[in-house]
RNA sequence: GCUGCUAUAGUGUAGGGGCCAAUCAUGUCGGCCUUUCACGCCGACGACAGGGGUUCGAAUCCCCUUAGCAGCACCA
């Protein structure tokens, strides 16, 4: 049957049907919904201050501001510095930092090293439920018990006993690997991850650069405990989350609160740049990378050293979406969005790299007018005049015999070995594209800058126009080699990283 | 190993039984435009992991295989 066939059978069977047949789907470029959204959510941001925020960190973030957004709320930056031993005291600045830069609409700051009596209270009430219980194993010992889902001694211990044990954990009868706070699962649990895992723990060294304490929360309680304090509606983290949703969910169900709504992305592969932390910290410490926002790192700093905008960083991250699925993050994608944010506005200037100097033979003094913006004439113009010595990028010369200085005047070059014998050859347009002859940069010889570009690969020497030094913290166009940030103008000397073509 | 999750073009993504000889973006390749190999415009290329079912009909549901990933800490 054909579709006209179709439609006309239903009409005379179940005209009531037709509008279900010929309705079309909506290909909606939308993030799907959230269950139970519709009355606003409060979501939340959670990065551990052990250095500045990086790509992995952008994309939870971004996720979750975008649903607060769409959905209307609150969106709480909560810095879980609850283990003294990855905390980095310049971090908590980075990452306030790092969150500004995003952009994210981020209502409320909350530290959980100011709510340690808050946890130390719902942790003697757990205890009080029978929820949990002070461990004074071995940790290897307890693994052992653990895989074979065998209780140890300690679970044994009544409310009383176990009270006691853990108001002697405040008053710091105990030290560092004594002893835990165990919640009380299931020592059948399928998954041994799921087994009374450890609440409280104690840590002596390092201080914690906040608060003066030893006995601090371990992130599945500290979680659920703030989640349902702060009144979390709804999570967006990555999936190596999906075993502790499952272990704060037991906290939950003893208190008899409701969880968020969870959702769980998939692993995010990204290739280029270092990412963990530790590698990174080494690496600056050793001098293999210049700071946090050294372009071989995948921080947010070092991205926008490079150029890159935060908004085009969200739309790469909100086209990624939460999928389920383990993706790998594309450089590409995210290079074609800054673009279209970044090709407006970027002034248009000549860059030199490897340069040779010629003097070009017959040339008479020509003043050009380059457009700082070829789509945007108000812009103007800059002006670069030259008698006759110029500045050619050597690749594009090598081996040719005519190209056109673009902005100025065709030139026939004669090649002595290695030595070009470079002359005028008129200012005509036709003639040049009628001999192909491509159309490149070029520089005054006695008007320009030292410029150095820095890509990941490496760093090109070369000269660019001296407007550029106007440039600084900007990111501009050079003409037929790509888009790059001005970083600094030091004595005259440009420095600028590569962004993208 | 145990527990669980996922599988659409090079990359990301849409799709949730018939609109799908599969969307959009990016990429690549052509062409047009252009005093940038940029931008813009036009066109082309390119995928439902494999195998079984269920069904009149499967990218969509079920099973198996394969592959990948995550967790199995007194880290977050």
């Amino acid at each position: 049957m054909s579709p006209a066939e179709r439609k006309n059978r239903l009409l005379a069977i179940a005209p009531e049907l037709l509008a279900e047949l010929t309705e079309t789907h909506e290909h909606s470029r939308d993030l799907p919904a959230l269950e139970s959204a519709e009355n606003g959510v409060v979501m939340r941001f959670a990065p551990n201050p052990s250095g500045p925020l990086h790509l992995g960190h952008a994309r939870a973030s971004i996720l979750n501001d975008y649903y607060v957004r769409r959905y209307g709320g609150r969106y709480v930056l909560r810095v879980e510095d609850t283990d003294p031993k990855r905390v980095d005291p310049e971090a908590y600045a980075m990452v306030l930092e790092d969150v500004e830069w995003l952009g994210l609409g981020i209502t409320d700051i909350v530290y959980q090293s100011d709510r340690l009596d808050i946890y130390y209270d719902w942790c003697r009430k757990l205890i009080e439920l029978g929820g949990a219980y002070v461990c004074v194993c071995d940790a290897e010992r307890f693994r052992e018990l653990k895989l074979k889902g065998k209780a140890c001694p300690c679970r044994e211990l009544t409310v009383e006993e176990n009270l006691d044990l853990w108001q002697q954990m405040l008053d710091g009868v105990f030290y560092e690997g004594d002893v835990t706070v165990r919640v009380k699962t299931d020592l059948a649990h399928p998954d041994p991850a799921m087994r009374d895992y450890s609440a409280m723990r104690i840590v002596n060294a390092p201080l914690h650069p906040r608060v003066d304490a030893t006995v601090f929360p371990l992130m599945n309680f500290s979680v659920a405990v703030d989640d349902h304090l702060l009144g979390i509606t709804h999570v967006i983290r990555g999936k190596d989350h999906i075993a502790n949703t499952r272990r704060q969910r037991y906290i939950f169900d003893y208190f008899g609160w409701k969880p968020p709504v969870y959702r769980h992305y998939g692993r995010m592969g990204i290739s280029g740049v270092v990412l963990s932390t530790s590698g990174m910290r080494e690496g600056i410490n050793s001098g293999i990378y210049t700071g946090w926002d050294d372009i071989h790192l995948g921080t947010l700093r070092a991205i926008a050293r490079r150029g890159i905008e935060p908004e085009a960083v969200r739309t790469a991250m909100v086209d990624i979406g939460i999928g389920e699925t383990d993706i790998s993050f594309s450089w590409e994608n995210l290079y074609s969005r800054n673009k279209e944010l970044v090709d407006p506005k970027a002034n248009r200037y000549f860059f030199v790299p490897d340069p040779i100097e010629v003097v070009v033979e017959g040339a008479p003094r020509h003043e050009a007018h380059a457009a700082l913006h070829p789509n945007d004439p108000s812009r103007g113009v800059r002006t670069l005049v030259t008698e006759g010595k110029v500045l050619l990028p050597r690749a594009d010369v090598e081996g040719k015999s005519m190209v056109r200085l673009k902005d100025l005047y065709n030139v026939k070059i004669v090649w002595d070995g290695d030595t070009p014998h470079v002359s005028y050859a008129g200012d005509s347009l036709e003639e040049a594209r009628r001999e192909k002859a491509p159309i490149i940069q070029w520089l005054p010889a006695d008007a320009k800058l030292p410029c150095t570009l820095l890509r990941q690969d490496g760093s090109h020497e070369g000269f660019c126009e001296p407007l550029v030094a106007g440039e600084v913290d900007r990111v501009v166009q050079f003409e037929r080699i790509g888009f790059a940030r001005i970083d600094s103008v030091d004595n005259g000397r440009v420095s600028a990283y590569f962004a993208h073509r």
